[in-house]
DNA sequence: AAACCGTGGTG
DNA sequence: TCACCAAGGTT
């Protein structure tokens, strides 16, 4: 299967948990073996960091302590403890699974490896790191750390997609049948701290001496890169519109993207998009209200300046127009006016929170994040037109 | 099977 | 600014 040695397998399964127990983090979820805990932890990380995830967990946990609590909570609620979280669909998956588990499974997560795969929202990974983790049950779990460390040690090029069924059967050769769980997060922690992409600490790697890439010279260039699809630019008109008691319209599944979020209208049809760039100056704002039927209903419209996201390949710039209405006309379906509280309660994209920002000064907030999101105020440059 | 889904940090 | 990418899963 690799060109190494009985005797540089040997080192290594030796090396790596020596090195883990020595260099680990201390992170929250390493201090439980409560599935359920473990379980959230994997989900939330997912394509996320470390760091960003730690108080998310923590907040989550403490909401919704057991499967049957999070299974019992509304859909809104959970959304609102992830907004900002990103992926939204873990989060409802998370819920279902938990339904699931409550009901099928005692309450308890299950041990098998596929019941554990019949779970929304759980995979070969996550469905190997839980039962690895919480139940020392001998599955290679497979992640992106885990493909990079493999990549180097055996000097392997996978696929674009990395789907490369070598790839789980070294992992699996490696496994420490053991101590799984152990060796699982060895290699992923030295994929996070020290097999890093880019620049990678070879000379405080448990394995250097063994690693065919970088006796090759060029460890950063394992494995291959991925192809990334073209990015899509997005433009728009976001509306803050408010009733005579200060609440917001919101609406869900109009805007294209983040369709399980309610959010304020964003006015970005494709008949209006070429035009968008003198939109806050020129006349397309007014087009646009009529084409719903609020030409007549916005009032004192006030452009706030412009905020910036990215939704996986799409690059969104949206002009932020605040305005009021003079009545709180009546919503059609999927579509409501909410007051701070209402808006707290539920699921926030980032994206809402940054062209809040831009209108009070503050979003409605995320107190463990309160430097994230950027936003750009309207000044004279801003107010300037294009670029 | 390729495309899709959020977000923020980093070089 | 921009490309890259992070403890992936679903369709």
């Amino acid at each position: 299967m690799t060109d190494w040695s009985d005797t540089e397998i040997a080192d290594l399964a030796a090396a790596l948990p020596a090195w883990y127990a020595a260099h680990q983090r201390e992170l929250p979820w390493r201090a439980t073996r409560d599935p359920y805990a473990i379980w959230v932890s994997e989900v939330m990380l997912q394509q996320t960091r470390v760091e960003v995830v730690i108080p998310y967990y923590q907040r989550f946990l403490a909401a919704f302590p057991t499967p049957g609590a999070l299974a019992k909570a509304p859909e809104e609620e959970v959304l609102a403890r992830w907004s900002g979280l990103g992926y939204y669909s873990r989060a409802r998956n998370l819920r279902r699974g938990a339904g699931l588990v409550a009901d099928a499974h005692r309450g308890r997560f299950p041990s098998e490896r596929q019941a554990a795969l019949a779970l929304p929202g759980v995979g070969p990974y996550t469905a190997a790191a839980v039962l690895s983790i919480a139940y020392d049950r001998p599955h290679a779990a497979v992640d992106g750390n885990v493909i990079r460390v493999l990549a180097r040690l055996f000097a392997l090029e996978p696929p674009r997609d990395r789907s490369m069924p070598l790839l789980d059967r070294l992992a699996d050769r490696l496994l420490d049948r053991d101590r799984p769980g152990a060796w699982n997060q060895a290699m992923m922690e030295l994929g996070a701290t020290v097999c890093t992409p880019r620049a990678p600490l070879c000379d405080q790697c448990p394995a250097a001496s063994a690693c065919r890439a970088r006796r090759l010279g060029r460890p950063e260039s394992f494995p291959a890169p991925k192809n990334r699809a073209e990015s899509i630019e997005v433009r728009g008109v976001l509306l803050l519109l408010r009733d005579p008691a200060g609440r917001l319209l919101l609406e869900r599944g109009r805007w294209r993207l983040l369709p399980s979020l309610w959010l304020p209208p964003i006015l970005a049809d494709a008949a209006l998009a070429p035009s968008l760039p003198g939109l806050s100056e020129a006349g397309d704002l007014p087009r646009a209200l009529a084409n719903r039927g609020w030409a007549e209903r916005a009032h004192e419209l006030r452009p706030l300046g412009a905020v910036r996201h990215t939704i996986t390949r799409h690059r969104i710039r949206l002009d932020v127009v605040a305005g009021r209405s003079r009545e709180a006309f009546p919503t059609e379906p999927e579509q409501e006016w909410v007051d701070w509280s209402a808006l707290a309660a539920r699921g926030r994209s980032s994206l809402i929170e940054k062209a809040l920002r831009l209108e009070q000064g503050v979003g409605v907030s995320d107190p463990a994040r309160p430097e994230s999101g950027r936003v750009r105020r309207r000044t004279a440059e801003a107010a300037g037109g294009q670029r």
